[in-house]
DNA sequence: CTGACGATTCACT
DNA sequence: GTGAATCGTCAGC
């Protein structure tokens, strides 16, 4: 199943987040293992959701047009860094930084399944025993790994946050990609099917269940 | 300095 | 299924 942990997983590499196709990382990291150590507690999730958000041609993406603003010039950096962006005032999102520098795609983690460290989760997010709320939704996520804003330009090659494979793979039959959510003001590219989701999961966000 | 708004969530009907 | 909460960020004055 997918909460079976292999015991030997491998940091992914630079070369993994610097590849021009942000589509393609998108897709690549679902099944892939989301770790943070804060204060020498260690949570893992495997990634079920991520959305796309291509570059300066994209709408629904921050730097559309070339928009660079002190919140998002993180985009702009090498691929292999964090970007936290605080939604509502209220939400964490956590994004991952991909291409080369001056070049900001991003892939959004929207939705994970708890693998490791669950009781901190919980202690996180104030619940009592978890369900499938605890980690649907890229706020939730952020909130039940310990990710916030102050997370935001570090990089994935240190042992703070990083992204981990451990060999599981999934089918890929079970891959779906569908239009992203919340971005209805991007005109047309909200018809973009730059979300990738792994299919049955309930985890996976979205208006049914 | 001010006003408008959001890559969402949760409580409630 | 619907609607309100809520505050940092950004653009414009």
């Amino acid at each position: 199943m997918l909460n079976k942990v292999d015991q030997n997983i491998q940091k992914l590499p630079l070369s993994f987040y610097t590849r021009k196709d942000v589509l393609l990382i998108a897709k690549e990291l679902l099944g892939k293992l989301l770790v943070t150590c804060f204060d020498n507690k260690i949570t893992t999730a495997r990634i079920v959701e991520t959305e796309a958000y291509n570059g300066i041609t994209d709408k629904a993406s921050h730097a559309y047009g070339g928009r660079k603003t002190n919140r998002n010039r993180i985009m702009y950096a090498n691929g292999g860094h964090t970007y936290v962006y605080l939604c509502y005032g209220i939400h964490h999102l956590f994004n991952v930084v991909t291409n080369r520098e001056e070049i900001p795609h991003a892939v959004l983690i929207r939705a994970a399944e708890p693998v490791t460290g669950i009781p901190e989760m919980l202690q996180r997010t104030q619940k009592i025993k978890p369900d499938h709320t605890l980690t649907r939704g890229p706020g939730n996520v952020s909130k039940a790994l310990g990710i916030s804003t102050l997370h935001s330009g570090f990089s994935l090659l240190e042992d703070i946050i990083f992204i981990a494979d451990d060999g599981f793979v999934p089918e890929e039959t079970s891959i779906l990609s569908t239009p992203r959510i919340g971005v209805d003001y991007a005109g047309q590219d909200v018809l973009l099917p730059y979300r990738f989701i792994i299919k049955d999961n309930p985890f996976v966000s979205g208006k049914k269940k």
